[in-house]
DNA sequence: GATTAATCGAGACGGTACGTCATGTCTTAGC
DNA sequence: GCTAAGACATGACGTACCGTCTCGATTAATC
């Protein structure tokens, strides 16, 4: 859920609940297009200078917004940004069935990797980091980013296994993480690159791992 | 390198050489003192604080130093914090030879999850942070952090190769990041417990991985 | 004019001019309590420590304001100090018409000396001296200060002249500066005491170089 | 007396003291040397920058000293500066016996009104001020640049009694203050100019003052 | 010629204050 | 009731000088 509903939510849970049939709103409705301008503003600045270097006070003076506003409707930094960067970066990864896994997982996995080396890519780093460093903000990345793109990946997954293709009982959260632990490791440490060579092979040992019903 | 020294050295760069048998150092020399006492200071406000709140007026405060001081030696918070750290946490990670890869491996594992457990770990994720966001100590991150895991690992993988429990033509730097990568992610998006049993699958999968013959 | 006009002149003229009748301003008002408290807060220290030990951090932190807001209307310490010496100290020197030259002199010129042998003596000390330092304190200084003493004696000078006590074509700066200067010398000096007498026998051997028609 | 004698003699005054026909002093003596680079860099510092901006560090680092050494010989830097400006500028003002009080005095004044035009004054201004704000360099000021004027003056007007061209119950301190006090008061708040006719009707009017007998 | 002691340079150090920046809150007037 | 403008307290930033304090090197007078 986004942050900003968690915040407009508690808002107004203040206020006496409105008559169901009738909202009866009094005063000035929220006005939309201060809230896309915001968005668009602080996507903007994300994009020219960074996580560190987008401020609250860029943010409101680029929209035209004053920060009352932003911090009506976000409460901190890491809200506004988290949500701006969902509002342009709503992009589901590839993962059409295609009847064999491992051609669904190398495209997948490759999408991702293209998804990541660009623009985008610079902008999630600075979203891990923050999620890492303001617990408030890991929440908003781990439901708005990684459970998503998890189950994207557990959808393919499962319908490998009903083909026939996986074992059935293999954990998938662990193998999820086998998939992508790797990837975000490169993206966030960058002690190598992140090409489709190695998200290929990497799904070659990961598959090879979970068919091979070798000891051990 | 640490980036004390990078510090030390532009400064020294300014001067001309001295004669290599004889430093010939005028001035007052550094008080090593005054070093640890800061190294200290900031190492104990980071375990109790965290990096976010960790500021260089505190560690100054508390280490009986003066900014200034701090200025001359870190170009910044990130340098001073590394150092601490990395002089408190010169654990190495068990790498012992047992003479079987699976053991092996699986001890370094448990051993790489236990320490990220405890307070290292807390820390470990400021750092992390710090790194992604921060170009120089991201620099930092890689060389005084995850390059000597990644020796370690390399290490005992090589060793692996030479008694042939593993195929000589694989690229190990592929398999370091499949077995740290997973762990590295768990301990940053902490969607998952970093478990031992989930350190032991993610071996027996990539070990099964790379040892199985079979297609694709 | 005030240092701090000057400041908020110079903020205003940022903005297109309001409408003259009706002033528009937005914005949250600024607080006149904050510059009352800030006032009183470098009055006090400047009583108490004089002008060099009046610093902005303490005069933020007695006024309990901040010190951006100090920083926001008054553009050094020296501004910040005038005004609260001037908001003070807004007594105006006896110059009340006796109907004779000598005696309104002789009584103007030991008010001077009387209010700057107390107190407001030891802070004029301080504000010359920045004003020295300082062009723009000595611009304050001057206006502030120095102007509003001068028309005083100039009025009462004019008076003297009208009456027929003083011959007409005098150059009343110049003997405005014979009766002043010899007592600032003695404040800023102190190399002699400022005394009743001091100031008679001034005024006695101006009057009489001023009025004797005697040759060179 | 010079506030460098003072220290030094604060410093002697530790060690036993030495037989008086034979100093015996052992160790390396005092640099001249280094005495005068430093003079020199006050010096120049002081008429490129002016009295606030000329710092200890700077001197320092332009005469190739070491603060160190300044600081052993100096108290403080109104000390250095002051010791800088009285070793460049040791100007008498001329007081020629001329056999008549106008004439010496108008050239006199007019002495001096130059030489404080000049780049001198800019620097009298500085060392004024700073006697205002610290006693020590107050006490600088009045010994070795007030004193020794008032001297010349004193001597003029002396000269002036024993002809018989001022009255001789004159007090003499009221009289160099009546015309020094206007000149340093223009000098120092620079309301009007320190010209050759201010100077020369300032002189009219006391001399007049002095030598006139009317009443009052 | 060796010893001894005061000097010098360089520069590290604790401190105080500076002036600036971003945060998040509060206060108006206008819509 | 929303909004823009913008004042405000807070707290940290990185810098400048201050005056003090080691160091090793230099320089004479004394032994």
């Amino acid at each position: 859920m986004s942050t900003r509903r968690i915040a407009a939510q508690a808002k107004a849970a203040r206020k006496p609940a409105a008559p169901s049939r009738m909202p009866a709103r009094r005063g000035r409705p929220r006005s939309l297009d201060v809230r896309r301008k915001v968005l668009e503003a602080a996507g903007a600045l994300l994009a020219e200078r960074g996580f560190k270097a987008t401020t609250m006070e860029a943010i409101a003076e680029r929209a035209g917004a004053s920060k009352v506003t932003l911090y009506r409707w976000w409460p901190n930094k890491a809200a506004v940004v988290f949500d701006a960067f969902f509002s342009e970066h709503r992009t589901n990864i590839d993962s059409a069935d295609r009847g064999d896994v491992s051609d669904e997982l190398r495209a997948h996995m490759r999408a991702f990797c293209k998804l990541v080396n660009g623009q985008t890519g610079k902008l999630l780093r600075g979203l891990v980091a923050e999620g890492v460093l303001d617990p408030v903000a890991g929440q908003a990345w781990r439901e708005r980013w990684v459970a998503p793109r998890r189950a994207e990946m557990r959808a393919l997954l499962e319908r490998a296994v009903l083909r026939g293709e996986l074992p059935a009982e293999q954990d998938l959260e662990l193998v999820t993480d086998a998939l992508f632990g790797p990837l975000y490791h490169r993206l966030l440490t960058q002690h190598q690159p992140l090409s489709f060579s190695f998200a290929d092979d990497l799904c070659t040992i990961v598959l090879r791992g979970l068919r091979c019903p070798s000891a051990k």
